[in-house]
DNA sequence: CATGAATGAGCCTTCATTCAT
DNA sequence: AATGAATGAAGGCTCATTCAT
């Protein structure tokens, strides 16, 4: 009854993820990984044909807790539009799954096919947004540009690292959203 | 007096932020430059000590485009504050320098100098932007506000590629930009 | 009393046999052999000390095969020299014989000990064959060239791969065989 | 003026020859001839893009040195038909060049590219032969059938390794060679 | 200034072998 | 008997760097 695995396949994974968050999918090293799991490289090949096999079921994981698990849980919580925005916002973008998205979203300025599987996630992303900001405006025009604020908003916000003068980074976000969703 | 002598030195600096944009500091190998040149990467080795010292100055080379170079010809037109955001942001992420801005953006999540560096830039460039929208508005915590979501919009574009119904992007962002500089 | 057990063991030996006449004893690879038997690899080492000692047993069966069984049955059903000859040619390179030959053949020129297990092979055929165009040829020396060349003959088929105008490499071979056995 | 190449190209070819010769296409490893040449096995990789580059200048080598090489000499020289057909054998199967082509033979026998190869050299061959074997007996078929028989003494000599009673090896070869060009 | 050549570290991958179950 | 998992030693290839010319 010992562990049927030592390292299982989700191990590889998990820190395949915190490693590309971390620093990229060059950083991605079979080797690297393997000594951070403290396994010996060659054991890797036991789980994955190769490296490529690696990086797209770490995608395939990354796509899958970005949205459906998301939509979900902010849906599975209820709440006013504001609410949602805000929950939504903090589950796609919590301090994990922001590092990798971000991975992703420069990877997929040099890759297509990342390109491809990011356009996926922020397609539903974006759709979400739209159904619950469409619930307080009328104007579609006026919910898109709204969308796309909130969007860049939460996406920037790490990549952006300046001073705000007398306020913090979390109040200008405050009021940037209350401007986004104000009347 | 002598006219700024553009040595090759020049060239690999531009053929390397060249690179840099098209597939990240990973991408920017000597060989590869070297082969863009038409020239043995062994000579790459006159002009610079290593190919950190490369990347020192390819990084120098771009604040100083993305700031000073930037700032003094939007100045130098003139023109009222909202044709200034717009030309700033049209110059500091011109299809070239984003392309630049975002690759450094990337690297400084993983590497404690560039941050520094971008840190500098974007301050340069966020306290231009205050100055512009505060004067058209009062409020300071607002124009933060503000500000930080025109900066948020410039960055993002690039970065996010989904569809918006019956608009164009540049629609949309047109849109998005008379919400952030409107009464 | 007990029928000679077909354990598992000696499908292995049957696979390896097989591999290596199709890849040379470089192809006889552990894995490869599991995966064509159906078996995990590690179960190997249950029947085998390691991969030298299934080179070893293949080896025996297949000296086995070519000589003791080739010999007995060609014995067996009589007929006159050539009869016997051409029988003796057909058993010792029937088509999966052969092949499994010419590996060996190539291999013991870079390994002795395989050498030395050839030449015993080799050694055996060619008494054999002695003995029967002796019974046709009366000089000693006339018959051990005319037993080189039916040897050589044998061994060559498969080696060489040309075309011959008008015949068919059959039809040669009848011309060559003839001619060795010629008065 | 010193030496323009360390390790010119050249050695490399030879180098992997050699060991083609003595172990077969699998032997060939970049790192083997490295060291065999007292080279640092990177270097390899400035003068070829990478292995299969090797082993086909490697192939193209020994084809043309057992072929048009080996033609002009023997015609250069001229002689009886005899003379000639020994002549063209000791040179193609010179000590050197025979363990190459024996190798690839084998080789051919599981590469289809490498068969093609051989199959045109081996068709050169033949083709000398049965002019010089033609020039002596009148009837074609029987012309193929002694061509087939010196070819594959030739190729078998070193594939056979058994004793042959009172006689030396070469007394056998010069035996049944005489019954090969017999009248 | 620059080239041709070489070095050596590092990474991906394969494979014989081992080990616990 | 056999499996799933892991190890470690190769071996192929890339690339920053060096060096002699």
């Amino acid at each position: 009854m010992a562990p049927p695995t030592r390292t299982p396949r989700g191990k590889w994974i998990e820190q395949g993820l915190r490693t590309l968050a971390a620093g990229g999918p060059d950083a991605v090293r079979i080797e690297t990984l393997a000594q951070a799991l403290g396994v010996s490289k060659g054991g890797f090949y036991w789980h994955f044909d190769d490296r490529r096999a690696l990086l797209a079921e770490m995608l395939d994981t990354w796509e899958q807790r970005s949205t459906d698990e998301v939509l979900e849980r902010v849906e599975g919580e209820g709440g006013d539009p504001r609410t949602k925005v805000q929950r939504a916002g903090a589950l796609t973008f919590s301090k994990d799954l922001l590092a990798i998205d971000l991975a992703v979203r420069d990877w997929s300025r040099r890759d297509p096919a990342i390109a491809e599987r990011l356009r996926r996630v922020d397609e539903r992303r974006m759709e979400y947004l739209r159904s619950v900001i469409g619930s307080l405006r009328p104007n579609a025009d006026d919910v898109e540009a709204r969308c796309l604020l909130a969007f860049s908003l939460a996406i920037s916000n790490d990549l952006i690292n300046t001073g705000h003068g007398a306020l913090e980074r979390a109040q200008v976000i405050e009021l940037a959203l209350t401007r986004i969703l104000a009347r």
